[in-house]
DNA sequence: AAGTAGATGTTCT
DNA sequence: GAACATCTACTTA
């Protein structure tokens, strides 16, 4: 019996805060590079910071097709970022994946990264991709498939996990969607 | 420890 | 043109 399971397409089947909250503890490995999931925000249509509030555009495509896909884009002009596509197709609801805790291929990410102290390699959105070696070629792509792997936090785990606004936004600041887990070293931002 | 500038590409007004 | 789901390097205390 392993401790973890892949998760499976069901398991992105609800509202961005919910699938955000639980992504808390679970592990995200790109061609076996990665680690837990210690922070996430959940963004969706209903919300004016998201990207898909105002409906479809051919940069968020994704995240109106189905849930466990993969919407990335680019940040700044520089980043890439990694969204969990979730709810149900035609809902424009995801997750961005903020912070890492490194535990598989911290090697290949300290080279991807430059020299860097393992608490940075993954602590923020475009940490994370370019510690997992993610970009645009991983664009709509399953989630539920190599070279993704998405292992659900073991049953047993009892994290606390702490909510509160979600960081670089400008409009839907009181909208408590950060997700993170408590006492953790490596988040983007202390919670 | 906290603040700022500058890098850059895509989308939107 | 402006804004942007950011990061790094460099300043100032």
């Amino acid at each position: 019996m392993p401790l973890h399971h892949r998760l499976r397409p069901a398991d992105f089947m609800a509202d961005a805060p919910v699938v955000a909250r639980a992504l808390i503890g679970a592990t995200l490995l790109v061609n076996g590079v990665g680690g837990i999931i210690v922070e996430t925000e959940a963004y969706d249509m209903s919300d004016a910071a998201s990207h898909t509030h105002r409906g479809p555009t051919p940069r968020n495509r994704a995240m109106f097709g189905p849930p466990g896909h993969a919407y990335v884009y680019r940040s700044y002009g520089l980043h890439w970022c990694l969204n969990f596509v979730c709810r149900e197709a035609g809902h424009g609801a995801g997750v961005l994946i903020r912070a890492l805790q490194p535990t598989q291929g911290i090697e290949t990410m300290r080279e991807r990264r430059g020299l860097h102290d393992e608490r940075l390699l993954c602590a923020g959105p475009g940490r994370v991709t370019q510690a997992l070696g993610v970009s645009d070629a991983h664009y709509g792509l399953a989630l539920t498939r190599p070279p993704f792997r998405v292992l659900a936090a073991p049953a047993d785990s009892a994290a606390l996990i702490l909510a509160g606004p979600r960081i670089g936004v400008s409009k839907g600041v009181d909208t408590p969607w950060r997700f993170g887990l408590a006492g953790s070293r490596y988040l983007s931002r202390r919670l």
